[in-house]
DNA sequence: AACTATTTATAAGA
DNA sequence: TTCTTATAAATAGTT
């Protein structure tokens, strides 16, 4: 902008590029320093030198500041990886739910399965043992394994007719 | 810069001020497209207006840009929420894989519960049922549901011995 | 918002 | 490269 209208358009010659490149990047610095003291407010220049494209050039130029800015590919990486997350996260909490439904069916399951399994040996105590001696009660109890003792419990605690611990 | 020769410092009249940053504001952004487009590099500003200290005027201002960038606070956010959502994500994989255990050994449970059963009633049926007419059937099979129909197939599928499917 | 006197920024040359 | 300087551009104060 003197001795000469420029046209504002790239300037194909690198040496001419070059400076005018370091003479508007000071120029710029300086006018972005000069409204924040006018003004008192804050601003921030970001100049991506084509020389050094991963280090930006920031005004202020303070350690502290330059933390500040970020540049397109940081922000860019964050956002995204914060989708994905979001979306990572929904799907575990559907899995999750999902999984959780599952024990309670079951559990359900064995509780049906564990009333019918007593009352199967309730009769056969009752009405057979006293004809038939050949019945082994300990083969009995170890096809029922432990886990009716452990499931008493989970019966008791079920919303069954009567709290009656007798049974 | 003109009419007058202005110090740099804090303009205490308000209106002056408002011009001043407004006028000041509209040059910078210009310079900044000025030298991008003769060098072809990446350049930004960012200004934070004293009415509007949330939202930081920038260049350039097309809103793919726009969210480019950031202030401290919001990429501290953005850093802080992934930093969340990370260890959320690990929490509900931990209780995910939880959660699916559960079901093996509850579906493991049933198949034995299963197997008891139906040796039970084989036993009432075979043993029983010949001498001692006062038993229905038709409870028994009510006692058991239909979970035995369904869940033949469970043990079927299961690692067990034999893959006789006619018991 | 528009004008314009003046300052400031800077393109080309040394 | 840095310095110089003619000129373009920005802008302070005014309207």
């Amino acid at each position: 902008m003197a001795r000469k209208k420029v046209n504002i358009r790239y300037i194909s010659n690198p040496a001419k590029r070059k400076a005018t490149f370091k003479k508007r990047k000071n120029g710029l610095f300086k006018k972005v320093s000069e409204i924040c003291t006018l003004c008192a407010i804050e601003a921030y220049a970001i100049i991506y030198s084509p020389d050094e494209p991963a280090k930006p050039e920031v005004w202020p130029s303070d350690q502290g500041v330059r933390s500040v800015i970020f540049c397109f590919r940081e922000v860019s990486e964050l956002e995204q990886s914060k989708k994905t997350l979001c979306q990572e996260n929904l799907l575990l909490r559907n899995n999750l739910s999902k999984a959780q439904e599952q024990p309670k069916k079951l559990k359900n399951e064995n509780r049906k399965k564990e009333m019918s399994l007593l009352m199967c040996q309730y009769f056969i105590v009752g009405k057979n043992l006293e004809n038939a001696n050949t019945i082994d009660l300990n083969d009995n109890t170890f096809l029922t394994d432990k886990k009716i003792g452990e499931n008493e419990n989970e019966i008791r605690d079920a919303p069954s007719p009567g709290d009656d611990t007798s049974y």
